[in-house]
RNA sequence: GGGGGUGUGCUUGAGCGGUCAAAAAGGGCAGACUGUAAAUCUGUUGGCAAUGCCUACGGCGGUUCGAAUCCGUCCGCCCCCA
């Protein structure tokens, strides 16, 4: 394990740290027990998520050894971040369920669930606590003053947001989770993203009071698109790492549409290749760097959903933008009853029936503005009835824009 | 607890009691140009059985022929005082 520590930095995955010179040398010294957080407020995780995840794999290919803690027992009370909606309580059984297939998607990148690596609630620890105690044994060690100096609270202290005792108390929470893992497991690493910063530390601060031990935080930068957007999200939402909210084809193609200037970045950090081959994907230009982007929509695919899909998603790719034919079988498909379609349906219905567009209204525009096609043919107006003479192989092809496809199958449907 | 503000569409943010589905910008979508990129230009951007109807300006109630605009109340947020 030569340097660790400074292969992370080099990926882009350090923003903040405890210590360099500490955290390097127990890297490259020790086997650690490490952790990061992941909230299972979804039963998927997003492509976000990928950058703690990564920073997991990396060090766990070094020896090291992983704990992935999903926030259970913070989840029960609601995230009241989100001050617009009332709180989202989520029951105990939906976080156990969310749980599992989290669990299920960080097992494609991390070695868990035995002794080379972990999977806790933190409910485990956390829904027992008795609140008195807490006080005494863990509330004593935070100084308030000390707590709103932390970047996330001042700023929201500063800007016109509200900020309640329940969420002012989430870094003790988590900071406790950092104290019971060290305990129990001898964690002494936590990975976050920057926005974690505060409560990383207040961990680290925890454990030394207590325990009188140091023990270290590490973060990653937020990442955003060069466009400024969030990192993973388009306008159908987030891309999910579940191949059923996000086809393994529409995750190939997020990475393949990313804009030129995250190229590089993308790729230190969302795949395993040498920094050297990051670097000279990185410097291609002009048409050479779709090459570049098609590595990197690969090997990311590869990751989230293995070798045979992303070989699919690359064939279909390809065919549907190199030239050749497309690929009807990767694509999302519909089917329509042959009664159905033989007594006709308005071109506007069919769009919005299989999902191209999320009202008729949408698709009225999609039609007038020129952006419907059927079988490739462009029709510019709505009142067009769409029926069985435009079959062509029992199918539809239908397309909004230049590259959202759909086919319309024949069928029970 | 007292006083003063404020709450608008995906976001920021205008809005005289009628002409407000609501200015403007950003974002999104479509078209042109391209490299499945960026930038630029054009159009568009609540829904629907669509020259009309429904829903929407924090929640509820009221005044009015008529309210996002006035009043009451509740809730959230901000500032000052305690």
């Amino acid at each position: 394990m030569s340097n660790l520590f400074e292969a992370l930095q080099e990926r882009g995955f350090v923003q903040q740290c405890t210590n360099v010179e500490q955290l390097s040398r127990l890297l490259s010294e020790n086997q650690i027990t490490y952790y990061a957080g992941f909230d299972p407020t979804a039963d998927s995780l997003h492509a976000g998520s990928l950058v703690p995840i990564m920073a997991m794999a990396h060090l766990q290919r070094g020896g090291h050894k992983p704990i992935a803690i999903i926030g259970g027992g913070t989840t029960v009370i609601g995230d009241p971040t989100d001050k617009t909606e009332m709180r989202s309580m989520i029951s105990a059984q939906q976080i156990e369920k969310n749980g599992a297939s989290i669990l299920q998607q960080l097992q494609r990148y991390l070695d868990l669930g035995n002794t080379a690596g972990f999977f806790l609630n933190n409910a485990e620890w956390l829904l027992s606590l008795n609140y008195i105690e807490f006080l005494r044994d863990i509330g004593k060690h935070f100084r308030v003053n000390e707590m709103i100096k932390a970047e996330g609270y001042r700023q929201r202290l500063e800007r016109e947001m509200g900020l309640s005792f329940l969420e002012f108390n989430y870094q003790l929470l988590q900071a406790y989770d950092y104290l019971c893992l060290f305990q129990k497991y001898d964690c002494v690493l936590q990975l976050g993203g920057d926005d974690q910063w505060g409560n990383i530390l207040a961990g680290v601060d925890l454990v030394r009071r207590i325990e009188g031990k140091r023990v270290h935080g590490l973060t990653f930068p937020l990442l955003t698109t060069a466009g400024g957007a969030k990192m993973g999200k388009t306008a159908g939402g987030a891309v999910w790492l579940d191949s059923d909210k996000t086809s393994p084809y529409q995750f190939y193609q997020y990475w393949i549409n990313i804009d030129d200037r995250d190229v590089e970045r993308f790729l230190a950090f969302f795949t395993f290749l040498p920094m050297d081959e990051v670097r000279r994907l990185g410097s291609l230009e002009h048409d050479e760097i779709r090459e570049a982007k098609a590595v990197l929509a690969y090997q990311a695919t590869k990751l989230a959903h293995g070798k045979v899909e992303a070989d699919k998603a690359q064939e279909t790719s390809r065919a549907a933008f190199g030239g050749g034919g497309l690929d009807l079988n990767a694509m999302p498909t519909t089917t329509i009853s042959t009664e159905r379609l033989d007594s006709g349906i308005p071109i506007m219905e069919l769009f919005h029936e299989v999902g191209l567009t999320t009202s008729k209204s949408e698709a009225r525009r999609l039609i007038q503005q020129g952006g419907a096609y059927v079988n490739e043919k462009q029709y510019k107006t709505i009142d067009v009835i769409i029926d069985a003479d435009l079959l062509e192989e029992d199918a539809l092809l239908l397309r909004a824009g230049k590259k959202r496809y759909h086919r319309v199958v024949l069928g029970e449907a």
